[in-house]
DNA sequence: TCTTGACTTAAAGTTAACTTTAAGAGTTAC
DNA sequence: GTAACTCTTAAAGTTAACTTTAAGTCAAGA
């Protein structure tokens, strides 16, 4: 089955000019009908999806780019995919450590403020 | 003791732009000498290390701003500004929660890769 | 005195990741 | 057949949080 981009829009939850901006950064290779619209198949609804993880876990469209060229180059790339994401992994690492020192400073600051208000 | 704008600058790791920058925002309310000149105090130093911990935890200039009027009106606004922190903080739980997710999203999706890679 | 350096301002530029606009082409519904 | 709809493109606009530029003031050192 074949989607238009409105329907794949709809289907993926990515707007139309969103999906031709990630065309135009080479992170979606877009097929064709005979008068130029685009289609897309089942196929690329599970890569967009997976595009979304890699957005969500704060990968730039720039590092999406990179990821996707390889992927499009079929599986004798896979080695290097596996490389970016373990890469990306350590800053994922990262920021779920920053996140854990945030809380506990913010904690510490909002004890500090209850302590104060309690004195009058 | 005071400081210039470059002193600050230096001491507190913020750029004299941004220093400015802070202080359209509503962030920072600085001191001018006789001849229109920016000094800055010991307090202020106090202050801007705070902002800096307020931004690395994500908040927005906006609600710093928020947070900031409230402080510079003293000790009567202090209940106000310990809502905003603790509205915060639930933002920042989420972040932590978010990260936490991610990781192990991104972990699964590496696992599967090595099982392929492995059947080689 | 002259130049160097640090300061002042307002305004324009930067970056990422879209989003909106403008102008037009082809398809479908009545 | 014509109006409405969905698609096409290129280019301009948006947002946050700065950063850079341009043009000028003021004080201190050689």
């Amino acid at each position: 089955m074949n989607y238009s981009i409105g329907q794949f829009s709809t289907i993926t939850n990515i707007s139309s000019p969103t999906l031709r901006y990630y065309e135009k950064e080479q992170i979606l290779v877009t097929n064709r009908d005979a008068i130029g619209r685009r289609f897309y198949t089942e196929e690329d609804i599970t890569w967009i999806l997976f595009i979304k993880k890699l957005k969500d876990t704060g990968m730039s469209i720039k590092d999406i780019r990179e990821y996707a060229i390889l992927r499009y180059q079929g599986d004798s790339t896979m080695q290097q995919r596996l490389e970016i994401l373990e890469k990306h992994k350590v800053f994922v690492m990262e920021e779920k450590a920053k996140w854990e020192r945030n809380l506990q400073n913010l904690d510490d600051k909002i004890e500090i403020y209850k302590s104060r208000l309690n004195l009058h």
